[in-house]
RNA sequence: GCCGACGUAGCUCAAUGGUGGAGCAAGCGCUUCGUAAGCGCUAGGCUGUCCGUUCGAGUCGGACCGUCGGCUCCA
């Protein structure tokens, strides 16, 4: 059986239930969607839990009844006839817009949807359900409309799925990483500094001091040249680039003396004046520039999440000008570079969109055009399944998502290549050709990681906060089982320090026991536990988070390994929770 | 921004409209211990902020700030 087949029939079933319990309501949408299923209805109050027990009952109830689906076929006519008699307005907008002139509609016991199908037999089909939650959502998504309730379930063919599901929720809820965040001391976002900004904590800073480190090498490697701009431009160049008429909603602005000025949501006006502060030869390109580019946008404040939406982010940002024949190698390079960015941080695989124009956007439609074609071929030559989603790219061209999938599956938008036809024409970039002719170049915005801070989000979920050695803020903790062993701590933390190894010392009073509970509690992957026997053989007894205890083994022989660990980079403790 | 829920010690949570408590964490002391929690004492609060109702507000009402679940939007 199809579980997208089993949810619509259970969205329908729910829609039953609020019927016949709450006659006055009206029946907005009920698919199926990723993990279950939902259903939009009309009226005053939302659903309260205690409702929402009772509409799961009688849904229980229904589902015993075990009432055939049954198909019809009939004219628009008489849907219309149908649906007024049974005052159902917003069925009644939905048929308006229908071009057919026959619709189907679906009946089980006394309730009938308009609804293309399929279903399953009868309602007895449902052997597991469970309603999750009430939410107002905008009556066709559109924020103008009225808000109706939703609600929320899922619905799988054994209790047992059911139990795996709502399991990997409990998982999730675990690995929360603004909760991880907090409890392990890698940030927090305070009341007191503004809803969506940052507050970096010193793990949380060295974390990203480690992937800022790791990513600027990686794009020096592959012939980018790192810029650096200012955070505060004159709000002419928005102007000039459009954000001003496109994205001003999203924009900090401000006065200096009489002059205007706005903080930069985007990086790209600054990489375009290095660009065209000289004249540029097509012997010069492919250029490629990157920044960490810190921006701030006025995001919405219902929108904001943790680090995954926040206020003012840092994005490995880079601006790749060149010429029209060499735009499809370009992405292909990005699009490596991702790939090969991902495995390095342990994500194993991922999923690509691409985005075409949308209707609040600049430029030629031949430019769209070709661009979009680039973008395409580019996929198409690595070999890679992408989804279309029409009109959702850029005001300045179409663009390729990439979003990863952490260990629970979940996708997480990180890195997006954008072509840009429209701003190289706004700024006048040129480039000399081999005729000597001025020709404009195509300019590819694009981000690996994405924002630092969202990427920072996906990697402590992905593992539950306990990451692999290479990323962690501390690689070791040194225990000395009583104070008679300080001294020798001491000095292995130098030494270790002297070998670019992150080392943390426990000098507390407690017992080791307590001291190695911390270490496990705090994911730190390796304990190095110093008593009297170690001090005399100058070695220590390791543990690793991961295997457990390692015996004891010669100082140069633990940072010989550390370090062995440390240039493997890669997954290390992946998957693992607790 | 919109719909709804929520906001009590650093954290997790108690407190029929009538004197705000506990565990963990913290500080001090004792303990010097071999692979996931040793013991005792101390301190910690204008109950998110501001108005209002009331003899009396953590508790009831309103506004604001923020968080959470969604919608819309997005790196």
């Amino acid at each position: 059986m199809n579980l997208e087949t089993l949810r619509h029939s259970a969205s329908h079933i729910m829609a039953d239930a609020v019927k016949q319990l709450y006659p006055g309501v009206k029946l907005g949408i009920g698919p199926a969607i990723e993990d279950g299923f939902y259903y939009d209805f009309d009226r005053k109050e939302p659903f309260t839990p205690e409702e929402l027990d009772k509409v799961e009952k009688k849904m229980r109830q229904i589902i015993k009844e075990d009432q055939e689906f049954t198909k019809e076929v009939i004219s628009k006519k008489e849907a219309v006839k149908l649906f007024k008699s049974r005052r159902e307005p917003y069925k009644l907008g939905l048929l308006d817009e229908l071009k057919a002139d026959e619709v189907s509609i679906y009946r089980h016991g006394k309730f009938v949807d308009l609804c293309k199908g399929p279903h399953i037999k009868s309602t007895g089909g449902v052997k597991a359900l469970k309603l999750l939650s009430v939410a107002g959502a905008y009556w066709r998504g559109n924020e103008n409309n009225t808000m109706l309730q939703r609600i929320y379930g899922t619905a799988f063919e054994t209790e047992k799925e059911l139990e795996g599901y709502l399991k990997i929720i409990e998982e999730a809820k675990k690995r929360d990483h603004r909760k991880l965040g907090k409890e392990l001391g890698y940030f927090t976002i305070q009341n007191d500094i503004g809803a969506g900004l940052v507050l970096y904590h010193p793990r949380g800073a060295m974390l990203r001091t480690i992937i800022e480190d790791y990513i600027k090498k990686e794009h020096i490697r592959r012939g980018y040249q790192l810029v650096i701009g200012p955070h505060i431009l004159k709000s002419d160049i928005w102007v000039r680039s459009g954000h001003y008429d496109y994205y001003k909603e999203n924009m900090y602005i401000f006065k200096i003396e009489k002059q205007e000025f706005a903080i930069r949501p985007m990086n790209c006006p600054g990489h375009m004046l290095v660009y065209k502060s000289r004249i540029r030869s097509y012997r010069e390109l492919p250029l490629r520039l990157f920044e960490l580019g810190t921006v701030y946008r006025n995001e919405k404040s219902g929108v904001l999440h943790g680090l995954l939406r926040v206020r003012g982010f840092t994005q490995d940002d880079a601006h790749i000008f060149c010429l029209k024949e060499q735009l499809e190698d370009e992405i292909v390079g990005v699009i490596d570079f991702v790939a090969e960015t991902l495995k390095v941080f342990g994500f194993e695989d991922f999923e690509v969109e691409i985005s075409t124009r949308p209707p609040k956007s600049i430029g030629d439609e031949s430019d769209w055009e070709e661009a979009t074609a680039a973008l395409k071929k580019a996929l198409d030559n690595k070999k890679l399944d992408y989804k279309i989603n029409e009109g959702e790219g850029a005001f300045y061209g179409p663009k390729i998502d990439i979003k990863l999938k952490d260990a629970l599956g979940r996708p997480w938008q990180c890195a997006t290549i954008q072509c840009d036809f429209a701003l190289p024409d706004r700024f006048g970039l040129v480039y000399t050709d081999r005729d000597g002719k001025r020709v404009k170049p195509v300019m590819i915005h694009r981000v690996i990681l994405g924002s630092i801070e969202r990427f920072i989000g996906a990697l402590m979920e992905h593992y539950a906060g306990a990451f692999p050695l290479w990323l962690s803020p501390e690689q070791v903790k040194i225990i000395p089982i009583t104070s008679s062993q300080v001294d020798f701590s001491r000095e292995l933390a130098s030494k270790l320090r002297e070998d670019d190894i992150r080392p943390i010392l426990d000098e507390r009073s407690v017992k080791m026991q307590k001291k190695i509970r911390d270490a496990e509690l705090e994911k730190i992957p390796y304990m190095a536990v110093v008593g009297e026997k170690e001090v005399r053989a100058g070695s220590v007894s390791v543990r690793s988070k991961k295997d457990g205890d390692l015996g004891v083994m010669k100082i140069e022989e633990f940072i010989k390994k550390l370090k062995e660990e440390i240039r493997q980079k890669g997954g290390g403790l992946y998957g693992k929770s607790t």
